[in-house]
DNA sequence: CGAACCCTTGATACGCTTCAACAAGAGTGG
DNA sequence: CCACTCTTGTTGAAGCGTATCAAGGGTTCG
């Protein structure tokens, strides 16, 4: 198993300067608001990103519109809560919302994040069940809330927008029987590599965290120490390098072969 | 922590027989496919189970049937592949099978497991992809497709057969969202602990398992070995009482506390 | 400047898996 | 009917993977 050899690698733990030169912080998240939380409005693009490819008619988005309500969220505020019931869909527009269980201790512990523009739970309003989760605003964001009662008779007079939100709780499905496969079959560091490889898009192989790292653990079900000590093992492994919030994947064949393993 | 008062309550090894005969299995499985395999037919109670409570028309029943396939599969046979293209929907009429994925070594890993009458895979057709894992059949069980193509005139037709699907891809993101939850946050007896709770309908607290233990280990993302260790525990603490195949809770008060802490 | 946060690192503990051995049916064929 | 094998579940010992706790350094901000 390659996993020992990246651990046996590490055992001689090397001089500090070393390390701390290739893992220095000189990387800010500060970029990662960089444009100001759009205004109150759904643009088309937001409707593109929300219902799917083949833009709805201007008709079906006009009357969308007018029965969605926008509403801000200011940082650390609660966007819904688990036993609260549920008679809209919930879109974030923009910015970042949490979705997890709020611990006794007014500690929020977050399961899964949504960046903005997606359905941030679009499966309780159909079951009469109140939401499964809470939900919590990562930063500031907005939000669109659809009331089921005025959805419905859209739904029958557009019957493809039902098609549009079917879709999107497929998508949703498969997102998330992933995660529960991961979770099953794979340990902590396949599924960072896991999360890695997915979200280096561009062949030059940078990922550019959008998050702090400690939400990233979160949402890899791992603590923020682990994570440090996974990507320290990468790195030390010569597969990535780690510049405060910027990691540069220098391997990714190596990477995919660590996931199959 | 009550676990480990729990474990501390094991740590002196009981004498072998005592032990023997509280978990002796006279209760055997054999009684778990009393019914034989039920005609190829849908009947109108499968219907009720996949579309939901108020009952279709007979009109859309009727062009539902026309539409969907019946199909027989022997214990073991695989019912599709991760990588093969989904055209279809695919509902399970009776007997039970199993989602998960082909290991190399033709060994069948089971993550989560449907018993009939209930939708299989509902999502992937949507979606162009092919399904996003491998369905092995557990045992005699009958299947029913139905070819997306010729559903979606039906669709159009009778918008209210796309709202049932909708809601049954809500019921199932709910469910995945609470397996992610307990995967994410509690530790195996929890889950354990969890799934004893949800089977214990009557409030008797008699649970008779439908399957193999080694199955619902799969289900619990623990090993078999595991499993048998956790009933032991949960047993030694006179909290459930094991016959083989029945287990019997005798404190869900008790259990419902552990499964909080 | 101190306070509050975030990340990192080390030491230690615990939960669960792995491997190996064995007991108890269930099915099979002589 | 008894030996034989195959499968399932149980138990023990050892080891791996990850969490937890504690400490320290780097930033940011009032």
């Amino acid at each position: 198993m390659e996993t020992t050899a990246i651990n046996a690698s590490l055992k001689p733990p090397e001089p500090k300067l070393a390390s701390r030169a290739l893992l220095r912080s000189d990387v800010s998240l500060s970029s990662r608001r960089t444009v100001p939380i759009a205004e109150l409005r759904v643009s088309a693009e937001h409707w593109l990103a929300l219902m799917g490819c083949p833009a709805l008619s201007p008709n079906e988005l006009q009357a969308l519109e007018a029965l969605g309500r926008c509403r801000r969220v200011a940082p650390t505020e609660l966007v819904f809560r688990k036993t609260q019931a549920t008679e809209q869909l919930v879109a974030v527009l923009d910015g970042v919302v949490g979705l997890g269980s709020m611990g006794a201790n007014q500690q929020f512990h977050l399961e899964r994040s949504v960046h903005g523009p997606a359905w941030l739970d679009l499966s309780s309003a159909w079951m009469g069940t109140g939401h499964g989760q809470d939900a919590q605003a990562m930063g500031p964001a907005v939000l669109l809330e659809i009331p089921l009662s005025g959805l419905r008779p859209l739904l029958q007079r557009w019957p493809d927008i039902t098609e549009r939100l079917l879709m999107a709780l497929a998508q949703t499905v498969q997102k998330l029987t992933g995660t529960t496969h991961d979770l099953m079959a794979k340990d902590a560091q396949k599924r960072l590599i896991t999360w890695l490889l997915s979200r280096a898009a561009a062949p030059d192989g940078d990922v550019a965290l959008r998050e702090r790292k400690r939400e990233l653990a979160a949402q890899l079900a791992i603590t923020p120490e682990t994570l440090s000590r996974l990507l320290r093992q990468l790195m030390s492994a010569g597969l990535i390098e780690v510049r405060g919030y910027s990691i540069k994947l220098l391997n990714a064949a190596a990477l995919r072969a660590l996931v199959q393993a």
